[in-house]
DNA sequence: GTTGAGCGTT
């Protein structure tokens, strides 16, 4: 089959771009997200029903309705609420996960000096990017300050570079973490990337990419050389990675089980080094035996 | 007029 485009918009009546097939008609998810960050999916309005249907997808491979085309345009899915175990339901999954973006929130700004305005804050916090909104809190009698505030970014990527990080303001070592959170710069966030173990040999990273992006946008993928039997996947969203730990997924026929991917060593090199976007180095604690075991029994 | 872990008057 020669090579065609099909059209694929964000809504219905949205501007539609066109995406190229592979050569046996499919199309890859990953070039859907390559247009739209974070899509997991397709859908079309069937013309004889008016209803919209999904797009068999595989495995990270879309398959042409009735294995045409057609001249339809294809609305994107993203991810929905992702699925969360009861006993994560915190502050946290008030939060809307939609194309892997995530809104900010207010910050909590602690161990502020009892002379810092407003202004102040203002004017230090910008340096990491703009700034919605900032507030002391203060004694409404006295107006002195209670030593804490709030403060809100309109970037997420700044929120993330703000809370990982201890912050000088006149003279004090403050702290801004997400309200009622220990998350804080000296507690790791809550990892973005998830252990796969009971990989086979087989299981290329672009396929472990195809396969997991359904759940969100996938930014890293890792499979250490020699085969270990376990790779390392990387999303966007923490909240994703989150949700998937402690499943049994089918890759490839093959059940793979997900876990949360620990820091690899806890030195203190590391800890100071975690910047932005939390620990570079992980590794898998909780099933090292496991596997030594499995190992051991297969030689 | 003080203080130093915490969690937001409107």
């Amino acid at each position: 089959m020669s090579e065609l485009y099909i059209r694929v918009a964000e809504d219905e009546n949205e501007e539609p771009m066109e995406i190229p097939s592979e050569d046996d008609g499919t199309i890859l998810l990953s070039s859907v997200a390559a247009q739209f960050p974070g899509a997991c999916g397709l859908r079309y309005r069937n013309p004889e029903s008016q209803c919209m249907r999904g797009v068999r997808l595989v495995e990270g491979v879309l398959h042409a309705p009735e294995n045409d085309w057609g001249n339809l345009v294809y609305v994107v899915n993203y991810p929905k609420d992702n699925k969360r175990k009861m006993d994560e339901i915190d502050a946290a999954s008030a939060v809307k996960v939609k194309r892997g973006f995530q809104k900010t929130s207010d910050l909590i700004v602690l161990g502020l000096p009892w002379k810092t305005s407003e202004q102040d804050l203002k004017d230090y916090f910008t340096t990491f990017g703009e700034v919605i909104m900032v507030q002391v809190k203060r004694d409404l009698k006295t107006g002195n300050s209670k030593g804490f505030g709030f403060v809100r970014f309109t970037e997420y990527e700044t929120q993330t570079k703000v809370i990982a990080q201890r912050h000088m303001i006149d003279g004090r070592w403050c702290d801004c973490k997400l309200p009622n959170s220990k998350a804080g710069p000296d507690e790791p966030m809550r990892s973005r990337k998830i252990f796969v173990g009971r990989c086979t040999e087989d299981m290329t990273t672009d396929e472990l990419r195809q396969y997991f992006m359904q759940y969100g946008e996938v930014t890293d993928v890792f499979i250490p050389k020699p085969f270990r039997a376990f790779a390392f996947v990387t999303f966007a969203d923490d909240q994703v990675a989150q949700a998937l730990c402690g499943e049994d997924l089918i890759i490839k026929g093959i059940s793979v089980h997900i876990s949360n991917a620990e820091p690899k060593h806890n030195n203190s090199r590391q800890m100071m080094d975690r910047g932005r976007f939390g620990a570079g180095g992980f590794s898998q604690v909780g099933e090292c035996r496991y596997l030594r075991v499995v190992l051991f029994c297969c030689y």
